[in-house]
DNA sequence: GATATGCTAGATAACGTTGTCACGTCACTG
DNA sequence: CAGTGACGTGACAACGTTATCTAGCATATC
């Protein structure tokens, strides 16, 4: 009884496999049955194994586990960040699909830098995750995952697409959506629409506008590039440029709004200012319906997006082997009064 | 040529330090040394090896490595439910703490199901987490962390405090919040204030149905159990309460609503209602100032809460043996307009 | 009663790392 | 010129599991 009878005093003083077949006074392999419910082990030595590990409290060490079997049952998810509630809808749809195929989720945010996008994956892929959901950072390149995609991690994009490799992605219909949202303030007359959206490097923001542009185009009308402001959604931003856009002898009767962020912002600031041109704001957010007036937006599910491509990973860690694929979640208008003033 | 001259054929394919050591001529120690910069090691050496591990495009495994050194370096955050603002911010604040110490961090949520927080906290124990950050589910007991904790896991309760073992905690001034809340509605001359919140065993809205009641209480006023109302903030419930508080000869001219849900919950309801009556909410919310009137609100930081969780785990994982504590976070109130119409 | 069969149990070798140790080699010292 | 370090290197065991394989033993078969 020199040494440590009880529980070994190895990582954190935790018992292992061999204290637990030690006590038992079985092989570690009968422990090792037991725990993973193999089927051929007697019912006394069932009994026994299962009394020691009561008595020390053991816990099988699921890294030891995973290291022997090849594989971590966990998942990475990768997102711009977790605090912009479109996103954290989304990371609860992922989460809920990983939690119910068994599977733990790695969680961090780019914060929109492609450095950090990409050390954070490769630090999910070192520590050997199975699967990866990415919401790419604007100007990410993801060549650096090819290696890791050749070694079997299964990666899929959400809302936005892979870059310089092909991968499963799972996207909003952006273009659609302002396309949606051009026809419906035009029908209420309007002639002069503002677009105020994201960096142009984002794709969703790139996207969106060539959805205004093109609409416009197929109308009719003349695209304006005075119209147009692209750029981090930031107070400064949208107050410049719904200066300049509602000033002069023309200004918009009419703004579409690129994201949730940007929305916010334009309401926040046309809240100081005597004109109210109509609005419609992509993405669609709590309480939009309890502004006045309420605010019409192209609502996208972040919850089908999440769940989407979450779905798709797990079908592909399954085995399905088939062809890369984006698939494209379609967008409803809603309207709510901030898109139906009239000019 | 007859086996693998490249990488192995092992887990997934990928290369191993023992495959970067023999395409290199080398030891397996040797590569060790060269990944981890070692001091020891020529120049000439390092060199081959760097060679090695680039052609192969190896990349060391975390797991292994982890397995061997006898930490993760990962943190598992258990909340009730990312997708809710509050929490996906103190998600976001964890996260970052956790980043700049160099650790990943697992997300799951609990659902307000005490089993399944049970459930997901054990699994990450079971990863081996280093640490964890609980938002406990409501009606949860934690005594099932004792043997963990024993056994080195440093668990940081947030919002809500751990029951049944001591563990330290980072709260916010419910109490208080509610006495604010209170004062100030008295003070624009209300006698009759309802109170919404979520479900009694719900410790934040157990506390600030306390601080309710005691300021009531120490102001001379009664306190009349038909004013409040405490459930799951769901429309119908909420509802049916404000059916009750308005109704009456005696109807309240004033609201204090428990939580972000409930504010939103009361203030959907109250849109299609003729009476407006005064409302403070717990917990501020976007746009809170964008509504018509601007919705009162004590107003509690999620990112402190989460920050300041996070950096007393890590404290604590830096080797910190204080004592358990719980550490208290202000609130403060923030005047709009809702909470200051006058009866 | 001897052999074939079935089942349980445990030794042993992995998984991919790191820590310990022992072994050269070389320059420096007395 | 032998003795002493310091330095560079690699064998080997460990971390806590699971997979493979073999041994033991009881039962079934002829």
């Amino acid at each position: 009884m020199s040494e440590g009878t009880q529980a070994g005093r190895r990582t954190g003083g935790r018992p292992t496999m061999n204290d637990v077949a030690r006590l038992a006074g079985v092989g570690l392999k009968t422990v090792s049955r037991v725990v993973n419910g193999e089927p051929r082990v007697s019912q006394a030595m069932a009994e026994r194994v299962r009394a020691a590990i009561e008595a020390l409290g053991y816990s099988p060490h699921e890294g030891a586990r995973l290291l022997r079997r090849g594989q971590t049952a966990c998942v990475g998810l990768l997102l711009e960040d977790v605090a912009n509630p479109f996103y954290s809808a989304l990371a609860g749809a992922v989460e809920q699909v990983a939690r119910a195929n068994g599977f733990l989720l790695f969680t961090a945010s780019s914060e929109e830098d492609a450095e950090q996008e990409r050390e954070l994956a490769l630090a999910f892929c070192a520590r050997r995750v199975d699967g990866l959901v990415i919401v790419p950072a604007a100007t990410a390149d993801h060549r650096y995952l090819k290696p890791e995609i050749d070694a079997g991690v299964v990666a899929v994009f959400v809302d936005r697409p892979a870059v310089g490799i092909a991968a499963d992605a799972v996207l909003a219909d952006n273009v659609g959506g302002t396309r949606t949202a051009v026809v419906h303030l035009l029908r209420q007359g309007h002639r002069r629409i503002g677009f105020i959206a994201d960096a142009a490097e984002i794709f969703t923001a790139a996207q969106r506008l060539r959805g205004y542009r093109d609409e416009l185009v197929d109308s009719g009308l003349p695209f304006d590039e005075s119209l147009v402001a692209m750029g981090h959604p930031e107070p400064h931003f949208v107050h410049a440029a719904l200066d300049s856009m509602l000033a002069g002898p023309e200004p918009v009767t009419a703004l579409i709004a690129g994201n949730n962020r940007a929305t916010v912002a334009v309401l926040r600031d046309l809240s100081t200012r005597p004109q109210q041109p109509a609005l419609v704001g992509f993405d669609d957010f709590e309480l939009a319906d309890l502004l006045n007036p309420g605010v019409t937006v192209i609502a996208h599910d972040p919850v089908a997006l999440g769940k989407t491509a979450a779905d798709l990973l797990f079908r592909r860690l399954q085995g399905y082997r088939g062809p890369v694929q984006t698939i494209e979640i379609a967008t409803r208008l809603v309207p709510r009064g901030s898109g139906e003033i009239p000019r």
